[in-house]
DNA sequence: CGCTGTCTTGAAACATCTCAACCTAGGTGG
DNA sequence: CCACCTAGGTTGAGATGTTTCAAGACAGCG
C-alpha cells in the first residue's frame, strides 16, 4: 500500500515523458500535469478502476503501474482486451453521460491522477488526442494479433508492441524491461491456454530470441523477432511515435 | 456504377436514421445531414477509401454500402479489423495531420459523404461523439470474439452484432437482414479459414439457429442464438442504443 | 517449515487447417 | 441459345496446432 508512496520521484516522469512524447508539451502544460500527479492517488492490485456499463466517474492518466482492459464471458472465459501503461489514460470519452465500454482492472498496485483540464488547442489536448489515436491503434493490433498470428507470433508481437509502448515513456531501455504479467493473464490476453504460452515462451527462449527471468523480459535480435512476426511499429502522426533510442 | 443512382431516396435515410438514433437530431442538424448527402459520391467496390499509413483527406459518412477495416500481413495473411455499415463513419479523428491507422477498402459499391461540420456542442456532434464510442464497442467485442470464442460462436457473435447494428438504422428487421459478405471475408474477419466457416454455417443451419440464402441471412431463435454465444447488446449511453424494434 | 501461486512437463483429445476435388449459379461471348 | 468461364460454395481425408487434464517442481512468503 504504501509502496507507490517511496518510489522515486523520477519515475513520476515516465507519465510526462510519454505525454510529451506525442506533442511537445509547454511549461503551463507540464506544471498542470505535475500538479494533477502530485494528488495522484493510489489504486491496490485487482481493484476495478472502471465497470463495464456503468458511468464513467472521470478519466484518469496512469502515473505508475499496469493496468487491463478485461471482459469476462458468463461461462467464466476472461479475455484481457488491451493493456494500459504509465502515461496513458482510462476512461477519456467526449460525449455526455458516458458508460464504460469495457472493465478496466488494476494488474498490479497503481498510482494514478486526474487528467488536467485543458484548453481544445493546447499542446496537452493534442497529446491527448494522440494518445487515443495510439489506443485505437493498439486495439487494431490486437484484433491482427487474435485473428491471423499463431501462438508463438502472437506472443513475440504482443511483446514488442509493450517494448514499444514503454519504449515511449522510456520505461524500457535496450530491449530490456520489467512486465508484471503471469503466463496466466498472458495466455488470457493473447488467446491462448497458459500451458501453451508456457510452451512457447520456452520456444521463443530456446531460439535465443526472448530471456524473460521473473518479472524481466530482454528481447535479443529483436529486428529478427520483429521480421518473424511481420511487425511494424505503430504511427499515428506524421513522425514515429517512437523515439529512435537504442 | 449507375445502380446507386437509381437506388430509392428511402434507402440514403439509414444514416441520418441512424445518428437520431445516437442522439436526437433537431431539425438544422437533418438538413446539414441532407445536404451533405445530397452530395455524397460513388465509390465502386474494391477501392481504398484510406490507406493505412497515409494522412487522412476527410472524415465521411458511409450513406450506402459496406467498408471494412483491414490489415494485410507481408506473407499474404489478411484480416479484416470491422466492418463499417451505413450511417457509420470513416477516419473521423481528431488530432492534427491524422494518418490512417488502417487500411479501408470499399466491400461494395457505396454511396459516401461528407460529414457536416458542427458546432461542439451541437446534437450532432453528440450522435458522432457516440458513434465513436460505439466504434471502440466494437472494435473490443472483435478481441473478445477472436480471443475467446470458438469458430461457431464466433460466427454466430458476429451475426447478432452485425444485425443489432444494422437494426439501429433499420436496415435490418425481424432478424433478417443482407450481408454482402462472401465466406472468404467472413473467414478473414473471424481468423478463420473459408472452408471452416462453410462447416460451421452449416452446422448453425442444421441446428435451425440460422438461415443464409444468398445475401440474406435470417437469425432464427435470435435469443437462443445469442445465450449459446454469450452475447448482450452492445451499449454506450445511458439507454440501449438499440431500439425496441422487434 | 509448509503454504500458495506460478511455472513446467507429458500424453491424449479435440478443433481447426490444408489440400484437392467437385458442384453450382450467373454472366459473357460466340 | 448454348458453351464456356469464373467466383463462390461444398465435401472428404489427413496433418497440424492447440487444449485438456493431471501431476510434479520451484520460489517466495508467512
Amino acid at each position: 500500500m504504501m509502496r507507490q508512496s517511496t518510489a522515486p520521484r523520477q519515475q513520476y516522469d515516465a507519465a510526462i515523458r510519454r505525454l510529451t512524447a506525442l506533442a511537445p508539451l509547454e511549461a503551463p502544460d507540464i506544471s498542470a500535469l505535475q500538479a494533477a500527479i502530485g494528488q495522484a492517488r493510489v489504486v491496490p492490485a485487482r481493484r476495478e478502476l472502471l465497470q463495464e456499463g456503468r458511468a464513467i466517474p472521470e478519466p484518469l492518466l496512469i502515473v505508475e503501474g499496469w493496468a487491463a482492459r478485461v471482459r469476462i464471458l458468463i461461462d467464466g472465459r476472461r479475455q484481457f482486451l488491451s493493456f494500459l501503461l504509465p502515461g496513458e489514460m482510462v476512461g477519456l470519452c467526449r460525449h455526455g453521460q458516458p458508460l464504460a465500454v469495457s472493465t478496466v482492472v488494476a494488474l498490479t498496485d497503481m498510482t494514478v491522477a486526474r487528467v488536467p483540464d485543458c484548453a481544445p488547442d493546447s499542446a496537452l489536448a493534442e497529446s491527448l488526442a494522440v494518445s487515443i489515436a495510439l489506443e485505437e491503434a493498439y486495439l487494431l493490433a490486437q484484433i491482427a494479433r487474435l485473428g491471423r498470428l499463431n501462438a508463438q507470433e502472437r506472443i513475440g508481437d504482443l511483446l514488442l508492441e509493450l517494448h514499444e509502448r514503454l519504449s515511449l515513456s522510456q520505461i524500457a531501455t535496450g530491449g530490456s524491461f520489467e512486465v508484471p504479467l503471469t503466463q496466466e493473464v498472458l495466455a488470457d490476453a493473447v488467446g491462448l491456454t497458459p500451458v501453451h504460452v508456457n510452451r512457447m515462451i520456452q520456444l521463443l527462449r530456446r531460439e535465443g530470441l526472448l530471456a524473460w527471468k521473473g518479472r524481466r523480459v530482454s528481447l535479443r535480435a529483436e529486428e529478427t523477432l520483429a521480421r518473424m512476426v511481420g511487425r511494424s511499429p505503430v504511427r499515428v502522426v506524421g513522425q514515429t511515435a517512437v523515439p529512435s533510442a537504442a
